[in-house]
DNA sequence: TCTATATTTCGACATATGGCGAAATGACGG
DNA sequence: CCGTCATTTCGCCATATGTCGAAATATAGA
């Protein structure tokens, strides 16, 4: 009961939804889903955390970039159900396809580029 | 979107999702809720509207007592699944099985002598 | 080691939420 | 209609949550 409360409670925000919408099917870098959303950096950290706890997403390092993704088979039914139900839900509706159509025009822009100009911010 | 939200957050309460587990396959008046979660009606009728707008749930009167049963074939794909999700994740689960037992033990007693009791506290 | 930089942690704030009790509402039986 | 009673609405309080900016941490490169 525990684990899916952090499930139902990690579910309950919508720029943590909108963000695992955005992670179907790729990896994200931080900057980009702070890009994505729009929020501070130390917001999106503490969403992405909040993600991470309920295992719906896992973090990655690689240098000083941290990359994120969606749990993958290891995870548990409940989470990888959660996940599709998500999914099933809103692939449709027009706020996340509007963020898939953001998120193209993100990803083209190189990942220095991107980062350098959230420090001077 | 914002249909989908009403949902998540309507999850992301603990009474409100054992509520849900309680009323699987069967109806549920108020005051057996009340006795189920052992919180105050107000607190209770506040947790039913909110399920009750997102759809979880549908309310009939019955005299002066309220009915409450999960949603229907009529409800929403996202809200039929969501049940689904909940249900398979939790009925496993000791809280919710301890929850089965004691409403076991809740239906037993006469809704009115229930009521009554609940009135002079 | 020193600097630059990507992310997280911390501290603060405004708002949202869950809880209660009291009062209002609505339904039944006289 | 009047009183009783089940439920809801309202007003309030304490705590939780989402947000930010500043400071801390961690990593890469010079």
């Amino acid at each position: 009961m525990f684990t899916f409360m952090a499930i139902t409670r990690a579910l309950s925000d919508q720029n943590r939804v909108r963000t695992l919408m955005a992670l179907k099917g790729r990896e994200l870098c931080v900057c980009q889903i702070i890009k994505l959303l729009e929020l501070a950096p130390s917001t999106v950290s503490k969403h992405m955390s909040i993600l991470a706890n309920a295992r719906l997403v896992e973090g990655r390092q690689e240098g000083r970039w941290r990359y994120y993704h969606l749990a993958g088979d290891d995870a548990p039914d409940e989470v990888r159900e959660a996940i599709a139900w998500v999914s099933k839900s809103l692939s449709k509706t027009s706020k996340i396809q509007q963020d898939a159509k953001r998120l193209k025009e993100i990803l083209k822009i190189n990942p220095e580029v991107l980062c350098k100009a959230q420090n001077r911010e």
